[in-house]
DNA sequence: AGGATGGTTCGATGAACGTCATACTCCGAA
DNA sequence: TTCGGAGTATGACGTTCATCGAACCATCCT
């Protein structure tokens, strides 16, 4: 059995918050994370940021409600997925943009 | 006579920086204004965003030290105008992504 | 059943933010 | 040179935010 977070539908997704949510030095780190499409699971090694897990839990809250990462429930796992797709559907470039910064200091 | 305010230079705009500028509802109508890649003169008519004066002054700055903006000061006059090829040559696509959302409610 | 594990929720706390009013600077025109 | 307008800087105020620890919930394994 597997379920899901709710998440609000692509075109219910606001710049605005979307905007917010990815300006965060560890949310941003999040999303190069899951910037190579696959689902990831926390709890996993390379989901060490430096934070708490609570706090952790705060970020991919907002970055789930802000409709740019997708949950699926797993037993007692979680599946991360960028919502890449939906993302440039709404705002073409604007993830690609994001995911260029990969190589810099 | 004209001067400018100094700005950061390409290579160092940070996408964070960048990011949280524009995660504003009062800043993004500015970059939308700007979006027509004109300089626009503060103190117009469409300059009107239901702020105070002293708190445009603030977002204005906030959006000229992350690099997003430029302003060229001409006598009482302050230019504004969006870095739009600096942006997209340091995160392709993000500005487009941005300013494609005009159209929706 | 019981314990360990993976996640969330709930205060609390200190920092950052948006907003405004006021005071200030600078420029141009009378 | 004096006045008004355009813009900035400062200080205050209330709100939001990131962070943490502790308590809690659910699931898997023994």
């Amino acid at each position: 059995m597997s379920t899901e977070y709710p998440t609000p539908a692509t075109a219910e997704l606001q710049l605005v918050d979307v905007l917010r949510a990815l300006a965060d030095p560890v949310r941003l780190d999040v999303v190069r994370l899951l910037g190579d499409g696959m689902a990831h699971c926390k709890g996993r090694e390379d989901w060490n940021f430096g934070v708490q897990k609570s706090t952790m839990s705060h970020h991919l809250r907002i970055l789930r409600e802000a409709g740019v990462t997708d949950v699926t429930i797993d037993g007692r796992d979680h599946w991360i997925r960028l919502r890449r797709e939906d993302l440039e559907a709404r705002f073409p470039g604007l993830i690609t943009g994001v995911l260029s910064d990969r190589a810099e200091g």
